[in-house]
DNA sequence: CTACGATACGGAGACCGTCTCCGTTTAGCA
DNA sequence: TGCTAAACGGAGACGGTCTCCGTATCGTAG
């Protein structure tokens, strides 16, 4: 890549994470470009698709979801908080910017999402924590960990739609949590 | 209301019904003024909001909506069963249309959404079915029924947006039933 | 150091959906 | 039949998405 190229692609990049924790994900895109001090034409060639740039501004989130999966697994203390801690995370991971819970949940199920690679990285973040909790033995049979995330992935969805804050969540998870552990 | 202002005001819920099942929520409103044959002005003034449009159409969806609560509640069998029976019904009531789940469950908690009347119907129908199940005495503590509503809209909504069929919402919703009863 | 070709830039503008304004038409009453 | 309030509807402003293509710049080969 040219070095101006890739001058403009850093700062597109830059400028768009800032514009979307502003407004969301159905920020203007040429209102990006503008900050940026970049024409259209430029942002669209690096990046065609809206979700082109998602995945570019989620290069440092994969290294937060690790992160959490690893704190969560390092807690010591009964399974039903450890499960509810990391769904805590779960949700402010996918919640960080208005709109995000819908979009990385839906990209879970479709191969051809662009944000398919990054959200892989939640899910087997997630994997970790399931399967630790199976080889415990404190899981109800039949609990597959898609079906964790759609269920958390769920809530997050309403409460990013509804303004709800961590209080009220927080019961929708529990109830979740004990469906799920025997 | 004058008579021609009736027949477009028909006409348009009508043709608007076809073309919100065909395409989702974000159909263009002027290619539905157009399909029934009347300016966009005219659509308009009849409903300033897209969700003003929506509500008409939901007018027969009403029924629906008590008539599914009474199937449920006039089941004979076991208490999960009824609940389960009754998310199935909830989840497919408003999901009638794509888009439909994410905008009636962030309907529930706002105050000044044009639809709220009509979502009302569907809370205090759950409110029946839930209540029914807490004088059994089958329901954990603390439960309330606006939280079921959420947990329910959220599975309806990560289904709609991953097209899910409901073979697979059903271990979902089994996952929220076992966390809600004892 | 220069000249050249590949690469990248960026803005004009096409396209589409939303929504408004206002001149024209029409219903329905007296 | 004539009048007026009510309703109509389309032109067009606005804002967002995305493309095309003439222009500018980079980086290299000579």
């Amino acid at each position: 890549m040219r070095a101006d190229a890739q001058r403009n692609y850093d700062r597109i990049v830059e400028v768009a994470r800032e514009v979307f924790r502003e407004q969301g994900y159905d920020a203007s895109l040429d209102e990006i470009a503008k900050r940026a001090g970049v024409g259209p034409g430029t942002l669209y060639r690096h990046f065609p698709k809206r979700e082109n740039l998602l995945d570019a501004i989620m290069q440092s989130w994969v290294d937060r979801v690790t992160a959490a999966s690893e704190k969560a697994l390092a807690y010591e203390g009964a399974d039903r908080e450890l499960l509810l801690r990391w769904f805590e995370e779960y949700v402010a991971l996918i919640s960080l910017h208005k709109g995000g819970p819908a979009k990385i949940t839906s990209a879970l199920g479709d191969p051809s999402s662009p944000i398919l690679t990054k959200c892989q990285v939640l899910t087997s973040a997630n994997d970790r924590v399931i399967e630790r909790l199976r080889e415990d033995g404190v899981l109800r049979d039949g609990v597959d960990t898609v079906q964790v995330c759609r269920l958390v992935g769920g809530i997050a969805t309403v409460a990013d739609q509804g303004d709800l804050d961590a209080a009220a969540v927080r019961p929708l998870l529990e109830v979740v949590a004990d469906g799920l552990l025997r």
